[in-house]
DNA sequence: AAATAAAAGGGGAAATATCCCCCTGCAAAA
DNA sequence: TTTTGCAGGGGGATATTTCCCCTTTTATTT
């Protein structure tokens, strides 16, 4: 019986390299590269060298992280089987790894064996979810039916971002070419619908949901 | 020659256990233990079981993180030597941990390589501090030459968190029981100790000195 | 005892922010 | 083809913020 062709994709070498005696210590399995990023994997791709079957992916990553690399990979060698290992539980991210393709999403604090029975499950049915990550979903499903995700166009996130700074709206409308006016309007509908009731709300909704970054 | 005893303590159990069989492979170390959090590095030695001369700790870890467990170590073990192995670079995070007795930072994205030679150092010189992290402790040195760090009153704390809310200036006078002018003092003048131009100035430096938080 | 700093309060004016109503195009969806 | 959604723009009124000028009282230093 071959053993089954794995690529670890981390930045942290320390982790990596740990993690590939620990992945070559399962006699299931055999690590044919370590890489550093989502932009290395590519590379690796690209020059046509051996396919693994299953890819175990971190998700910040510098250059390009891992929910760009599991897209790249769904769309280029949708054969490939990733498992997402990373330390954030959030659910956004979690979200977007497995829109993005990915077969699975482990936590860093897990046990050895249970990365190895997550590798076979993942290798032989093709997915794995512990129960942690499973429940996580599900709150996501429930938050789906009263919908709390507001969805900001781009143009609103512009102004948004803007608002997060001492301009005034006369300056922030300077900035995004528009008149006060429609700046206006984006700031009523912001009001709407992040429920704030003065600029400061948006500036505190924006930092809490970490799109602008202090 | 006798090995050097050595304790890791992680909580991210797929991280603790990888970096066991590596540092287990290290010819020099000897890795006597695996525990998952200060707390339980504590119970360790409560037990009298045998003591290392190395402890590699993490910082993030629940119950009670590496910054606790390193200050508790310097008082009851003071001969053990603690080598910090974290995610982050933040001079704070590091300065306290150096502070509560730290004889050495790693950042986790280094080379396992490094992770010996770091050992290796902790265990004869006594220290050892990689440019990255002298680095960020230099510009600390520099940061308290020229006194950033503005002081501010206990009542204008107290209106800086409130300017941090939806409230208006008025609302902020009721709830600090003052009239709305003696407000516009504090306002005032935090404007010029802050160096904002306006409210959202204040919030911005709120924020990131985490005098409130989010 | 005098100087200083902190805490509290104020007038008046101009600039901004906030609210509620309205309108035009234009493109995609129904 | 009508409807819907989005980007852009506006009038006019009111509330709040911002600015620059002040005073008094009460502690704390010196």
């Amino acid at each position: 019986m071959s053993k089954i062709d794995i690529i670890i994709v981390d930045d942290h070498l320390l982790f990596s390299q740990a993690l590939n005696g620990l992945v070559s210590n399962f006699e299931e399995f055999n690590v044919i590269a370590v890489l550093g990023n989502g932009k290395e994997l590519v590379n690796y791709f690209l020059e046509e060298k051996p396919k693994p079957q299953i890819v175990l992916m971190d998700i910040q990553m510098p250059i390009m992280n891992g929910i760009e690399a599991t897209q790249w990979l769904k769309e280029h060698h949708p054969e490939i089987k990733v498992l997402a290992l990373s330390m954030e539980c959030e659910e956004e991210t979690i979200l977007k790894m497995l829109r993005g393709g990915a077969k699975g999403y482990l936590l860093k604090d897990i046990h050895p064996s249970i990365l190895q029975h997550a590798l076979k499950e993942v290798h032989s049915n093709g997915f794995y979810y512990t129960e942690n990550v499973a429940n996580t979903l599900l709150n996501s499903i429930n938050k789906k039916e009263n919908p709390n995700s507001i969805k900001l166009k781009e143009r609103e996130l512009e102004f948004l971002k803007l608002a997060c700074t001492e301009r005034t709206y006369r300056e922030i409308a300077d900035v995004m070419c528009l008149s006060p006016k429609t700046v206006e309007n984006y700031r009523e509908a912001l009001f709407e619908k992040l429920e704030a009731r003065t600029r400061i709300g948006l500036v505190l909704y924006a930092i809490k949901e970490k799109i602008v970054i202090l």
